[in-house]
Parts: structure tokens; C-alpha cells; sequence
DNA sequence: CCGTGATCTGACAACGTTGTCCAGACCTGC
DNA sequence: GCAGGTCTGGACAACGTTGTCAGATCACGG
């Protein structure tokens, strides 16, 4: 009776409320009418129900009738489950992503969201936030439900536990960073070439002390743009102080003591006139940063990776490099449903071109 | 054969990648290993795979281990759907909301998402796009894929259709706008309450004439907020001229265009000194167009309902009535999980009230 | 009136899992 | 050595749907 509530060891949900009262026996148990009812309501066959329900030919006018009422007056729904077990095709796709409220995952997960719906598909997301145990827990628990495909933002860098699940059928894309140790398809934005660049623009209006606060190392984004500002550095010559590459958390605090000591040019650097910034949440602290009062007489420049809402109504408005996060998501779905459609090539890599939004702030000659 | 694909009829996924290859007949289909498959291989029974894949008691250290071995080198997952057939529950809850890029509601649909992380449930989303109809087909497709619970943000205004989901025992809360026609759970912002003490802190900085800018009515939290405009202008017995009252769409040119004619006085009104902006968007498009040069000389009032990032600092920082979106989100889940594990009494709705946060918008005189 | 299709309908066996129930194997203590 | 118990393992029947296939019914032409 208590067994399974009982039992510690059992994680999913407490039994459902209705499991206790009715015991399947005497009254009919209330909930869900099954294609059985509405046949026996109908008084017509099992299967020929299922023909009206699935709109198959064959059924004359005045038995789908019948059949129609008998479903509306018992409420009657279709069990998906049980239609994915018999026909193995769930019409559903996950994504695994690191914050779905993060201002830029969130427009991806919508656009692969509204291709899936193209495709008469259903999206089941979840957040890894940046967790790779989580990140494996979430996606294999998607294939346990038979999801025909995923789409994943990594957050490990191992992912040989997909190989079974892969070689099994179900189609595998990853978008913004790469998988590890696996072959599958990707999109990538141009990180190297857009950190590349915005760095250059910096350097294109004077600048030679540029600093660079980024997200840490061994996420892939982050290596590259980091690259992308060393390559950047070398190409005008300049020397890159080790004090003015600070990788890490992206967390508000770090990034400010980071900002201000290479400000302030601690640790041997000579302070930096211009800041170039990994990501988002970096450049939305560094504005804070900048803001103070007591930095507003010398003006630092500032480039960010990553647009943002309101970048362009700050004072001044803030220079970014520019993703588009909706055409990201938009390019993995289609891969994924192209693969689903059975394309059967080798895994193929999209890359996606950044865009450089000037709007100020990275256009601040050095001062000092 | 090919009958299934020539149906226009039928929207869902095409026809699985490897359903056409194998019939399922001579050499044994690639895909998907099932318990069968892992009982043979580890020469025991069917029953004792799945108390190996459950963690049951009652199978000795030998067997365990000989099973585990078979399950990963056959790469077997199992499969849910046959799981939930037979147990009738299914550990997702849905959740179906307007837009889930829109930054009010992702922290939303994240909070939903931690608490049934916490339940062991999954979450299955989707968005209405603020499309009556678009809410209907989703809500009843997590219904047909047995999701436990449904956390709903509604579009339409007659959700009579759920009745008989929610009487099969689907638990089911509102979240951020009633339902129609029904009675559920709910939990709502105080938006009646929020706007009455936005508005009145503009006229408590003395401004008499007060544009609102807001969303359609018909939407419930915009015809709260357009009554607690109405109350607070009242309580300072201040007139309403029709003209400085716009709800609708909230598309920049609309807001836009509305803004204008009530800074310029057109139609009779007097021009305002003062907005209160019914929610996020229509505030950063208002932002914006008082940040334009030509009204930087006569600065205008501006409260906002929603919080906003970077809200802080835009010159002058914005003053808003602000909701906790994650807060909403984490007590509709908590009020479905509470119904999950039973609780039978009334539906009840939950108010949470907002915070007034004064940053500087709002607390400019009137000019002119 | 019968044969011949064409149309409509229903029985039945899967799909892969879990709950029930029973049968051995193995102990323990007399 | 044997009765009584405890472990362990497996056969079998659901769960609700869909594909197959064969049976019933009907219209129509011969």
C-alpha cells in the first residue's frame, strides 16, 4: 500500500492525489475516459474511434458524428504516451540551455521554440546553469522521454554520454559553444572575428592600454573572444600586460575589483584607457563601473560582446559587438529538423557572422 | 506505404529518420534497446532489469552488477513514455506563457522551473504569443502528453475548455492575469494597488496632468492599472481629459505616437507634464522619446510599471512600480505542487504586492 | 439474383514498462 | 534433517494507443 511512498530512494513525483481513493475497483476510477469509453459511448468500435480522432479517411459521416459526441460530452484526450510508445516519434525536441532568463538565451530558446512549432513540434527546456552534472542529467532525462532531437548550449566539455543516445537516433545539434569529445552538428557565432574587431576599433581610436574582463576560461566563447583580443593587441604591435586580462566569474563584485585595480594600474600595469568586455553581464557591470561619479572626468572607452536592451540610451551608449542570439537558436532547429527530415552527411559547423554596433562608448579617445 | 506522409490532414513530425530503413523484421532494428534486450544479455529476467533500473530492493550484489554492465554496454535509457502509460504520471509540469524572450516573463518561467527541478519534475513551455487560440492548442497539447500540472498565463478570456482536464485531475494555476469562466488558482501582482501609488506619487510631486500609456484593455493587469490611475486621480480629485487616457497595443509607434500628441496637447487636452507607463515595453519606448533633444529642455515626469534592468542608469534613472516576476512564477508552482500532493480545498488566489522604487523619473517637477 | 468491388468497421497484436504473484534457493534454529 | 522464514528471480497482465488484416455491408452492373 505505502510501498512506493515509502521507499527514500525514489526521487519523481509523490503518487498522484486521485492514486489513493478509488483502487481501480468498484466505482470506475474518475479520472481520464480512454478511447475505450467513447467507443463503448458510441457504441461503435475501438479503432474507429482512433480513425476520427486522427482524422483518418474511412468513417462515414454519420458514425464520426456519433463518435465526435461521444468525445466532447466525456471530455475525452487523447493519451500521448501511449500513441508515442506505439509509434515512436514523440513530436518533441529539448533544449538545454545555461539560464533560460537570461536576456540572451531566452530570445534563442524562442526562435528554436517557434521552428519547432513549424515543424508540429513541442520544445521541453531546462536550465544546466552552467553545470555540467546537471547539464547531462537534464538531456538524458529528455531522451528517456524520447525527445526526437536536442539542441544544446554545453556546459561540460565531455560529451560521450550522448554517443549511445546519438547512435540510438536522436538528432543532436549544439549551438554558441562546441561539444567535447563528439562529433555532432554546430552553431557558433564568429567570436574570435567579433572580439577581434571590436578590439581593432578600440585600437583605431588610440587606444594601446586596452583591458579585457571576460568570462573563464574553458567555456569555449570565452577563449575565443579572448584570443580574438590578443590577435588583435599583436596585429597593432601593442603589448599586452598580463594584469590587463582578467578572466573569471562574471559576477558583479570580481568584475568591479577587477575594473577598478586595472583603473587604477595595480600589479605593475600601467592603468588601461579602454575596456573591452566578454560578455553581457561583464559590460553591464563595467557601465556601472564607469558611471561613478568620480570616474566621469576621465572617460574610459568601452566595447562589449553582446548587445543589450537600452545599450543605446546609456550615457554614453555603449559600443557592442553584436550577436543575434533568435538567428542562432533559429539556425540549430533548422539543422536539427533537417536531420530529422534524414539528412544523413557528416556533422557540419555553421558559423555565424558578428555585427559591430557603434554607438559611442567604444569611441572615446584615451585621455591621460 | 506511403500514406501517412500524402495525409495533408496530419500536422506532426515527418515520419521518423529510420522507420523507412528497417521493417522492423530481419536484422533487428538499430534503434533503442529495451529491458528485453538488456535481461537477455545479462541472462535474467525482464522484472529484474527493471528493479536494477529503479534502484528496488531485492536484487542481489551479483545480479545488480551483471545488469548494470548489460545496461551500458547496450547504452540502454528507458524509456518514459512506456513508464508513464503504466504509472499514469508523468513528473512535467506545462507552463504556458505569452512570450518566453519577454524579460518580465522568463524570470518567470525559471523560478516555475527551480521549484519542480525540486518536485523531480520537468518543465514542458510554451508561448501564446498572446494568441487566444495559439494558448488553447497549447494548453491542451501538455494536457494530451499528461503533464501533471499546467501553470498558465492567460491570453484568452474563457478557459471553459480546461474543465474537463482539470476534472480528470490535471492541477492547474494562473498566473499574472485571471482565468475566464473558470475557477483555479491564481496568483496575481497587486496591480491595481501598484498603479494607484505610482500615480499618486506623481501628483504628490505636484503634477496635475498625467498621461497613461498602456496595454490593451482586456488584458486584466492593464485594466487594473488603468483603474488604479483612474482612483489616484480621483483621491487628488484631479480631472481625467479622455485624451491623456491610451491604452492598446504596445508597439513602439503606437506609444510613440499617443506620446507625442499628449506632450503637444492635441485634441482638446492640455499637454501632461507627467506619464505613467502601464507596463515594461511602453516605458522603454517612452524612455525614448523624452530622451530625444528637442525635449530635453522641458523635462517630463515618467513612472513605469515593471522593474527593468539598466532601469538605474538611464539619465535620470527611472522611477518604477516594480513586480517580482520570479516570485509570481515560484508561488504558482508552489500552489500547483501543493495541489500535486493533494490538497482538495477552494481554489485561492494569491496577491503579492510591488514595490514603488524611486530613482528619479518620477520625482520631476512639473515643467510648464 | 448474384458477383464484384468499394466502403466501412472491428478484433487483435504489438509498443516497453511496472505491479502482482508465485516459485525456487537459501538460510536459521530446533 | 526439517519446518518456517527470507531472499531472489521470473511469468504474466495490464496501461491506451495504432497498424494489420479480415469481416460486414452496400451499390451496382450483368
Amino acid at each position: 500500500m505505502a510501498a512506493d511512498a515509502s521507499d527514500p530512494a525514489r526521487p519523481p513525483l509523490p503518487a498522484s492525489p486521485h492514486a489513493a481513493g478509488a483502487h481501480r475497483g468498484g466505482r470506475r476510477h474518475a479520472g481520464r475516459p480512454t478511447m475505450k469509453d467513447v467507443a463503448a459511448q458510441a457504441g461503435v468500435g475501438l479503432k474507429t474511434v482512433s480513425r476520427v480522432v486522427n482524422g483518418e479517411a474511412g468513417v462515414s459521416q454519420d458514425t464520426e458524428q456519433r463518435v465526435q459526441e461521444a468525445i466532447t460530452s466525456l471530455g475525452f484526450r487523447r493519451n500521448d504516451s501511449a500513441r508515442v510508445l506505439r509509434k515512436g516519434t514523440t513530436a518533441s525536441i529539448g533544449l538545454v540551455l545555461e539560464d533560460l532568463a537570461d536576456p540572451f538565451y531566452s530570445p534563442l530558446s524562442r526562435a528554436v521554440e517557434e521552428v519547432a512549432r513549424a515543424h508540429g513540434a513541442l520544445l521541453i527546456n531546462g536550465s544546466s546553469a552552467e553545470d555540467p552534472e546537471r547539464e547531462q542529467e537534464l538531456a538524458l532525462a529528455l531522451c528517456a522521454r524520447r525527445v526526437d532531437g536536442l539542441v544544446i548550449v554545453p556546459a561540460s566539455d565531455d560529451h560521450r554520454y550522448l554517443a549511445p543516445e546519438i547512435a540510438a537516433g536522436v538528432a543532436t545539434v549544439f549551438v554558441d559553444r562546441p561539444p567535447g569529445r563528439i562529433a555532432a552538428d554546430l552553431v557558433l557565432s564568429d567570436n574570435f572575428e567579433g572580439a577581434r574587431e571590436g578590439v581593432a576599433h578600440l585600437v583605431a581610436h588610440g587606444h594601446r592600454r586596452i583591458g579585457y574582463i571576460g568570462d573563464r576560461p574553458g567555456i569555449h566563447t570565452a577563449e575565443e573572444r579572448l584570443r580574438g583580443y590578443r590577435a588583435a593587441m599583436a596585429e597593432a604591435g601593442l603589448p599586452v600586460a598580463e594584469s590587463w586580462v582578467a578572466p573569471g566569474r562574471t559576477d558583479a563584485d570580481r568584475v568591479r575589483s577587477d575594473a577598478v585595480r586595472m583603473l587604477e594600474g595595480g600589479r605593475g600595469g600601467e592603468p588601461v584607457t579602454a575596456f573591452f568586455s566578454g560578455n553581457n553581464r561583464v559590460t553591464v557591470t563595467l557601465v556601472r563601473v564607469l558611471a561613478a561619479p568620480e570616474r566621469r572626468e576621465r572617460p574610459v572607452a568601452l566595447v562589449g560582446f553582446d548587445d543589450f536592451e537600452l545599450a543605446d540610451l546609456l550615457s554614453p551608449p555603449v559600443t557592442v559587438v553584436a550577436q543575434d542570439p533568435a538567428d542562432l537558436g533559429r539556425s540549430a532547429a533548422e539543422l536539427l529538423f533537417r536531420r530529422l527530415d534524414g539528412a544523413d552527411d557528416e556533422p557540419r559547423t555553421v558559423s555565424r557572422p558578428t555585427t559591430l554596433i557603434v554607438r559611442g562608448s567604444g569611441e572615446i579617445p584615451p585621455s591621460g
